[in-house]
DNA sequence: AACTTTTCTTGTCCTATGGCAAGATTTATT
DNA sequence: AATAAATCTTGCCATAGGACAAGAAAAGTT
């Protein structure tokens, strides 16, 4: 008997249907694991994104703070997603943001001058960033059209239908600064909701 | 005596620092000129967006309808702007957002069959591209932390900073929404400012 | 296991903003 | 100019969610 090869883990962004096995080798090898220790930062305000990951396991977050030095949530990423800066990485310029581990996290990470090559030359892989980047921007939007249409409770609900890992693995305080709220308000939207 | 040669509004968008002579020419020609009347519509919700836009003259906005039809603005555009929605136009699917010309408007069309050869025969096209995306990103994530962060006052005062031609150019009702607020809010922060 | 720290819940009271409706003002239409 | 239709303001009252503080519970540390 024969074992089968463990697929790579980067074969779940980059498949055989939009690259072709040329490109494929061209990409792949380029990327680096890379791993965090929780609360380890990935990137912190004030300096300029040079890299970006996917991630094969752990939870992580991005936040800001505020003018009166509170913290936001802006974003949470788990297996598969792509951890980036969009504005900082491609307008070379200082974040406001910052990327945590919230948990221990292993990701593969490509920095930037590489980055400029692969998007330059392969075409198939510049239509996978562009659309990439595209569905984070329609994320983002329906997140901002939610925060004026929708009560808090709905966010949270939908939050807990479109991403309930999140829910299990991230405090209160995190998911509540993400949906705009306190953690005192959430605490009182969960009750009411397990009371129903 | 002789005139100067008047210079293309294109050039507003694309000049010489970042193209050369060869890429203007191949690019600037593809533009058609289009000119919307008062309250036509660019794009409308549930078709997918084909063309994208430069403001060369007008005011513009973009909306969403929610659950409960409550019309909610999700941007303004006047000159220079680019128009366009940018997970309908690569994603090729059909859209929830609306825009319309708030007044008389003289724009610049792309297509996207024509995009797409100019993406990927332009290194310094696509460049370009993906610094205009990545840029209304960062606006957007902005907006974002905004109606976390700040007070209702607070986000008119900036918008009044950032863009005092949309205040001036634009119903109070459209601005508020934008603003996540009633149109009756925004009219009592109004007389607040002024009383200061 | 004991201790410390962080997270979560709950109570009391408060504030920013919403809902509705009437009137005033401006803008569009005939 | 007269009328109609939007738009903007204002008053009154309602409510979602915030501020603060005290405990309870859970997680991390020695």
């Amino acid at each position: 008997m024969h074992q089968k090869p463990k697929p790579h883990f980067l074969n779940n962004i980059f498949n055989s249907n939009d690259f072709n096995k040329e490109e494929l080798e061209a990409i792949l090898p380029k990327f680096k694991q890379k791993a965090f220790k929780k609360n380890s930062f990935l990137l912190e305000q004030g300096k300029a994104a040079n890299e970006y990951w996917f991630v094969e396991s752990g939870f992580i977050r991005s936040f800001v703070l505020d003018i009166k030095g509170n913290d936001i949530t802006t974003n949470f990423y788990s297996v598969d997603d792509i951890v980036i800066d969009w504005p900082s990485f491609f307008l070379r310029n200082p974040t406001r943001e910052n990327i945590q581990a919230l948990t221990d996290c292993v990701c593969w990470q490509l920095d930037f001058d590489t980055f400029q090559k692969l998007f330059h030359s392969i075409e198939s892989f510049r239509e996978q960033g562009r659309t990439t980047l595209v569905k984070s921007y329609f994320n983002l939007k329906s997140h901002n059209i939610s925060m004026i249409a929708d009560q808090a409770k709905e966010r949270y609900e939908n939050l807990l239908k479109e991403n309930p890992l999140i829910i299990q693995n991230v405090s209160l305080k995190h998911i509540a600064t993400y949906l705009g709220i306190t953690d005192t308000s959430l605490s009182r939207i969960r009750k009411e909701i397990s009371s129903e």
